[in-house]
DNA sequence: TCTGGGGTCCTAGGACCC
DNA sequence: TCTGGGGTCCTAGGACCC
């Protein structure tokens, strides 16, 4: 059996840990540039806001009805998402963080020493005394199973945190009960073309044959089809290193000279080679991205990418950069309102089996990682950006992210630690 | 005025080979 | 001028996830 734990409403959950008086008020946490509502609470949802929807649209709702905005602070969630994720490691042996705000446990075995269902009460009773954080659970032999009952357990009081399906009468009712779109591995698109098979439900879906889902499906609908009657089909292990890395943003505003965009660029590439290095990988391709404003027509729309290759895959913040800043250049156009540029890195690999390249152009390599290792030193205890390129450091910083809402590192920063007043 | 960011996997079709 | 059969690799775009 699987165990899934979901936090309910993560985002506005861990605000309101450090925010105590917002216990039952409708919270809101905005994206990046603070342009969409990326998760809210049940008391905004209430109010007729939704996920995704942009802020400028909600706005009134949220004056009208004292909704409580924070800007997205992702270090903030990260750094209590792995609070709990060390609290499931110390009650379960194999633990899967799937997401910032869900894991898997295998409870194979643990049904011989405990009630399942009371076992996972207990861990989740835990979860809320040590980080304030509600959790919703659900048990089945399926991840896809599990994921379905964790719905049930986040929307009926009754579970108390914890909806088991262990047999065939609890699956066929739960799959019954659900909408389509409730399934995980079923999108838009899935649930359209079910909805125009005459396949209303999830339940209906399970019990068409095999033959009919392989011919009308394809592998992932197979593989659901699977889950959904019971049998895991989803595979346990953890993906261990990334096959892309990417960073990119909107600005606030609309940038046209070249300097910015250079600066964000060059950022963007920065912060790329550092995620690289903190998991020990080298890249062999960097792609850069820049775009204007899709949304406005009464103005020329430009987009463009390229990418370059590395014969020696590289780590190196300054190669990458200075590599990225070359394809900026060249695909540059000027009269045009950029809206969003970014930096994708690729083909990547562990950085201890680096094939040598006899003609590399860069020829004191260990020196330049001695370097990059020097930086990282840096940036790590003094804070991120404390040493940086020269060209990110253009003056009218018009290109920078707005983040008007955003709560402290209180996790993090010990500078930033929270006050409490007597 | 204002509309996010970061990922994975699959598949069809093109380009190329013999 | 017409033309088969079998294969690989790459890529853009689609679909999905959080």
């Amino acid at each position: 059996m699987y165990a899934l734990i979901d936090c309910n409403s993560f985002f506005c959950a861990v605000e309101k840990v450090f925010h105590p008086g917002l216990s039952g008020k409708p919270v809101c946490v905005l994206s990046s540039n603070d342009g969409c509502v990326v998760a809210l609470t049940p008391e905004a949802k209430a109010l007729g806001i939704r996920r995704g929807d942009p802020v400028f649209k909600v706005k009134d709702i949220v004056e009208r009805n004292d909704v409580r905005v924070f800007s997205g602070n992702m270090r903030l969630y990260a750094a209590m998402s792995r609070r709990i994720v060390q609290i499931l490691r110390k009650s379960v042996a194999h633990v899967e963080n799937y997401s910032i705000d869900e894991s898997f446990c295998c409870l194979d075995g643990y049904e011989r020493l405990y009630d399942l269902a009371e076992f996972m009460r207990g861990i989740a009773r835990k979860i809320a005394l040590y980080t304030d954080i509600p959790v919703s659970v659900g048990i089945a032999p399926t991840k896809t199973l599990a994921k379905a009952g964790s719905l049930f357990a986040k929307r009926h009081a009754g579970y108390q945190g914890v909806c088991m399906i262990d047999t065939e009468e609890k699956r066929r009712k739960a799959l019954s009960m659900l909408p389509l779109s409730d399934i995980w591995g079923v999108g838009r698109r899935t649930r359209e073309k079910l909805n125009l098979y005459g396949v209303p439900t999830p339940l209906a879906l399970a019990d068409k044959s095999a033959s009919w889902v392989k011919s009308h499906l394809q592998k992932n609908g197979y593989c659901t089809w699977l889950e959904l009657n019971g049998v895991p089909c989803i595979d346990t292990s953890e993906v261990v290193r990334n096959q892309s890395i990417c960073t990119s943003h909107s600005f606030a505003r609309n940038v046209e000279d070249l300097a910015s965009l250079k600066a964000s660029v060059a950022s963007f590439a920065f912060s790329c080679a550092n995620k690289l290095r903190a998991q020990q990988a080298v890249a062999s391709s960097v792609t850069v991205f820049l775009c204007s404003n899709r949304f406005r027509d009464d103005q020329e729309q430009y987009e463009n990418a390229d990418t370059a290759f590395f014969i020696t895959p590289t780590s190196d913040s300054l190669e990458i950069t200075a590599s990225a800043l070359r394809m900026l250049e060249r695909m540059y156009k000027p009269g045009i309102q950029y809206k969003k540029t970014g930096v994708v890195l690729g083909r990547i690999s562990p950085s201890d089996s680096v094939q040598q390249d006899l003609f590399d152009s860069i020829p004191n390599r260990p020196q330049r990682m001695a370097l990059m290792k020097a930086i990282d030193a840096l940036n790590c205890r003094y804070g991120p950006k404390t040493v940086s390129l020269v060209v990110e450091d253009n003056q009218k910083r018009d290109w920078h992210v707005k983040s008007e809402f955003r709560s402290p590192d209180y996790l993090t920063n010990i500078n930033e630690i929270l006050t409490v007043k007597i």
